[in-house]
RNA sequence: CGGGGCGUGGCGCAGCUCGGUAGCGCGCCUGCUUUGGGAGCAGGAGGUCGCCGGUUCGAAUCCGGCCGCCCCGACCA
């Protein structure tokens, strides 16, 4: 058997069962596992690592842009989500309640709060009373809970972890400037430390989160084709404002409503960073957001050769780590070497440094690249200090070269041009496209009728730094466009 | 929630057709030898066969019910 072999050694190969590929190496690379709750997994200490990273790269982020950190209730009064009529239409089928604590039936149940605009708001409109007061501008790390159908690893769980920012704004124009920079501040997040090169733009109506005015949203292409909705910012208009009375006095002592947003990310992200950059041999973790960016794998014979090379890796790592690189050394002495390189390397670890006793004499490492680039070769022999002054280099390199192969793939699986029918957008799809650029005329019906036919959405209508330099005339469900549309079938 | 599949040591599976009290690989433990791409040998630990009931002298195996998980379809960060 070369492609399932016996045991847990080999992965399915992406190109036979990409889903079964995924759920094979988030396991085996020890992201996360499944758990006795229904749908809900538990994150090991290397998938949780890796959002440790993204969570510190994006509260610096959101602390830089003017946010600030607060935490509201896991449980949320009944009443409250049902005050705004389309959030509670959106919400209702996968609301997990609380109706019975302290051995009584409560007065009034609780969600489990799968998102907390209305906590929030409700709050907000204790806080708010002047334009003085504004913009409120906070964010919490969470978890939430939607009781989903179909549960995938990091893709869709029932329990989530996130981050959602809850904004109040004094008017439209600057809450709808808050919705764009956080999409941005999204955007710049997926490029530069995931490696993850979204697109970006406005939902359609149907897409849109329930409650909102407008959803912005960042869209990945997987590996297989398919989009991953990686962030969404909302502009809410003053729906929840109305609802919970969040109103405000302004400068001519006028009362009025709030403008709000909110936009969240989730654990989901290291399920796309799983599918954006893993291969047949694992996982693939871009260094900077890699929980151990160099793993030093000491290689001996004999025990007094194992304290030397030992001794070696040690004094490596505590070099790197001056260096501020996250090393890290592998002295278990009941593996072999070659067991160590196949775990690191399925772990998506970057750089690994193999040190024994031949080099300890002659001075030198082996360094090892987790993916090199085209035509270069993963392993060399470096002399120890060019080796280590070197690593801080490599990283750099990989983190481009991961993020330069990404939007490659999703340029040559993206088409543009005119789209004249449903049917031909369902044969560029079967042709292998990912992101298909169409004319739309704005009907929602030509969206039903497409996904009826092809199982395809509006991923989203390009901004403006995405749409094609010709603007498409014809819309594919027929007529003329109104606009630019990115199709795909998505997570 | 509809269709399909699967529940047997930690993991992956065989055994079930044709009932007779459980086996293989990996992993784990101990010892020795090993270690530059998934080490070898020897010894060892570990299983109410998903749950409940029925048939039978006897059930992993046959029958009924239930539960759970995975995959495919309708909703979603």
């Amino acid at each position: 058997m070369s492609k399932k072999r016996a045991g847990k050694r080999g992965l399915t190969s992406r190109g036979e069962d990409f889903s079964a590929w995924y759920n094979e190496v988030v396991q085996q690379a020890e992201l996360a596992d499944y758990s006795p709750v229904r749908g809900s997994m538990v994150i090991r200490p290397w998938g949780y690592g890796i959002w440790e990273n993204m969570q510190r790269a994006l509260d610096d982020m959101f602390k830089a842009s003017g946010h600030q950190n607060a935490y509201f209730p896991l449980l949320i009064p009944m009443s409250f989500i049902e005050r705004e009529k389309e959030h509670i239409e959106g919400f209702k089928p996968e609301l997990a309640v609380v109706t019975h604590a302290g051995g009584k039936d409560l007065e009034e149940p609780y969600v489990v709060r799968p998102t907390s605009e209305t906590i929030i708001y409700s709050m907000y409109a204790k806080w708010v009373q002047s334009y003085r007061d504004l913009p409120l501008l906070l964010n919490q790390w969470a978890n939430v809970m939607r009781w989903e159908l179909r549960t995938r690893l990091f893709l869709r769980t029932a329990e989530f972890l996130w981050q959602e920012g809850h904004t109040a704004h004094a008017t439209e124009a600057e809450a709808e400037e808050e919705a764009r920079l956080i999409l941005g501040i999204y955007r710049r997040f997926m490029e530069d430390w995931m490696a993850m090169p979204p697109l970006t733009g406005l939902k359609s109506p149907s897409e849109t989160f329930a409650g909102a005015d407008r959803s912005y949203a960042c869209e990945a292409l997987m590996q297989d084709g398919k989009a991953l909705q990686a962030g969404t910012s909302h502009m809410l208009g003053q729906n929840f404002s109305r609802q919970f009375g969040l109103t405000f006095q302004s400068e001519e002592g006028r009362e009025e409503y709030a403008w709000n947003t909110s936009w969240g990310v989730s654990t989901r992200l290291v399920g796309g960073l799983v599918m954006t950059h893993g291969d047949d041999v694992g996982v693939v973790v871009p260094p900077k957001l890699a929980p151990t960016q160099v793993i030093v794998v000491p290689i001996a014979r004999t025990d007094e050769q194992a304290a030397a090379v030992m001794q070696k890796a040690d004094a490596i790592v505590e070099r790197l780590r001056d260096g501020g690189v996250r090393a890290a050394a592998d002295g278990r002495r009941h593996l072999s070497p070659g067991a160590k390189f196949f775990e690191w390397e399925r772990k998506g670890v970057p750089l690994r440094v193999e040190i024994g006793p031949r080099d300890v004499e002659r001075g030198q490492v082996v360094l090892v690249r987790r993916v090199a680039p085209e035509g270069e070769k993963r392993k060399e022999f470096l002399a120890e200090d060019r080796a280590l002054k070197e690593v801080p280099a490599r990283l750099k390199a990989l983190q481009a070269q991961l993020l330069d192969a990404a939007r490659d793939r999703r340029e040559n699986m993206t088409h543009r041009g005119e789209v004249s029918s449903i049917d031909e957008l369902g044969e560029i799809l079967d042709a292998g496209a990912g992101f298909v650029y169409s004319g739309w005329s704005g009907d929602a019906a030509v969206e039903d009728r497409v996904k009826e036919a092809t199982k395809a959405t509006i991923r989203v209508i390009p901004g403006e730094e995405f749409r094609s330099d010709a603007a498409p005339s014809r819309c594919a469900g027929g007529g003329r466009a109104a606009m630019e549309a990115v199709w795909a079938r998505a997570y």
